[in-house]
DNA sequence: TGTACATCAGTGAACGCGCGTTCACTGATGTAC
DNA sequence: TGTACATCAGTGAACGCGCGTTCACTGATGTAC
C-alpha cells in the first residue's frame, strides 16, 4: 500500500502537466509525450493513469467544469435573493479563477468540445444552474421578466471577458481585482429592480 | 487570361471549405485533405494557391479580423457622440455576424492563436480600436471615467457571449434579433451617463 | 491561320514525421504460508 | 523469519496511422512569329 500512496502524487502531477499544456496549447497542440515528460514521466507509465489522451482531457474538464456548476447550485441553495446570490456568484467566479487559472482557461477554452455530446438539461451544467439563478430573479420581481438564456449570457459575458483579458494580457489584474466592478455592471446590465440591490 | 479567372474563384472555395472546417472543427481538427475535397480539389492544387496550411489560416484570420478592426475604425471616424457610435458598432457586429457566422465564430476562437504575435499596438487591432471608443468617450464625459480595458472587456462580453450562446444553440435567435436589448445593456453596464443617451 | 513554346491550375502518388498507443519487460512492494 | 508468488507503476522501444507537404507529370490556355 505504500506504493500505493504515490499513485495519486503521479495522477495529479499528470493532470497538472496536462492542464497547463493544454490551456496554454490547445488539447490537439500537446502531445503525450510532452505532457509525459512534464509529470516526469515516460509515455507509457501516462496511460497506467488514463485510458487515453481523451479520457485525460475529459476528466480534466470534467472535474473542473463539474466544481463550477456544483459551486452554483450550491449559492443557489444556500443564498436568497438575487443581490446576495449575485455577489456570491461573482466571487466564488474569481476566487474560481485565482484558485487555478490554468484550469479556468481550459475550461472556457475546451468547453464547446466537451459539452456538444452533453446536454442541455445535464445535471452539472454550469450554464443551465445559471439560468436557473435568473428564472428565480425574474420570478421574485428581482430583475424585469425577458429572455431568461439572453440575460444568462449577457451576465455570464460580464464576467467571462474579463477573465479573457486577464489571460492574455490586456488587463493588468484578474477578475478578483473587479468583483465589486463586475457585479455592479451585472445588476444595471440585467436591470436589478430597486427592491432587491 | 480566362484561365485566371477561375483562380480567384478557386481560392474562394478554399477559403469557404476551411473556414466551415476550422470553425467547427478548430485549424488542428480539420486536415488539408478535408479542406481540398471540400472545395472540389487534391491537396497538391490546394498548395498552388496557399504555401502552407498555417498561410491559410492565417490569411483567414487576418481578413476577418482586420475587416472587424477597419468597420470600428471608420464608425469612430464618421460618427461623433457615445450613443451614436455604440448604436452602429453593435449593429456592425450583428451584421458582420449574419454575414459570416463561421467566419465570427472562427474569429472568436483563434484570435487567441493568431493575436499572440501581433502587437496590443498593431494599427489593425480590434480591440484596441474598440478601446479608443471608450477612451473618446470617458474624454467627452459621455461615460464615467474608469479603467479603459474594464470598460471595454465589459462591453465586448456583451456582445460577444450572446453571439456563442446562439452558436451552441443556447440562445434561438443571433445577435442581430438581441441588437437593442444588447445596446441598452452595455449603456447600462458603462454607465452612460444622462447627456449621451 | 498555323506552329512552337510558356504558363500555370490541377492530379495523384509518394515522402518523412510526429502522433497516440502498445507491449514485453523490470523492480519494488505487499501477502501467504 | 524466510521463501514464493502476485501486484502494479514505470521503462523505453516499437507500432501503424494520418498528417502536412512535395513532386513529376498533364492538359488547357495565352503569346510570338
Amino acid at each position: 500500500m505504500s506504493a500505493a500512496r504515490g499513485v495519486h502524487d503521479t495522477r495529479r502531477r499528470i493532470e497538472t502537466a496536462a492542464l497547463g499544456l493544454f490551456a496554454a496549447k490547445g488539447v490537439d497542440g500537446a502531445s503525450i509525450r510532452e505532457i509525459a515528460a512534464g509529470a516526469g514521466l515516460t509515455e507509457g507509465a501516462l496511460y497506467r493513469h488514463f485510458a487515453s489522451k481523451e479520457e485525460l482531457s475529459r476528466a480534466l474538464f470534467i472535474d473542473r467544469y463539474g466544481a463550477l456548476a456544483r459551486g452554483i447550485e450550491t449559492i443557489r441553495a444556500e443564498r436568497s435573493g438575487f443581490g446576495d446570490r449575485l455577489d456570491a456568484l461573482v466571487d466564488f467566479f474569481a476566487a474560481s479563477f485565482d484558485a487555478d487559472p490554468a484550469g479556468f482557461a481550459y475550461v472556457l477554452v475546451s468547453q464547446h468540445e466537451h459539452l456538444r455530446g452533453l446536454d442541455k438539461a445535464a445535471p452539472e451544467n454550469a450554464v443551465a444552474a445559471l439560468g436557473r439563478v435568473f428564472e428565480d430573479a425574474m420570478a421574485a420581481g428581482d430583475i424585469p421578466r425577458g429572455d431568461v438564456a439572453l440575460t444568462t449570457a449577457l451576465a455570464l459575458g460580464l464576467v467571462v471577458q474579463p477573465a479573457i483579458f486577464f489571460i492574455y494580457g490586456r488587463l493588468a489584474e484578474p477578475p478578483s481585482a473587479h468583483r465589486a466592478a463586475i457585479a455592479g455592471a451585472i445588476r444595471r446590465a440585467v436591470g436589478v429592480t430597486d427592491s432587491a440591490v
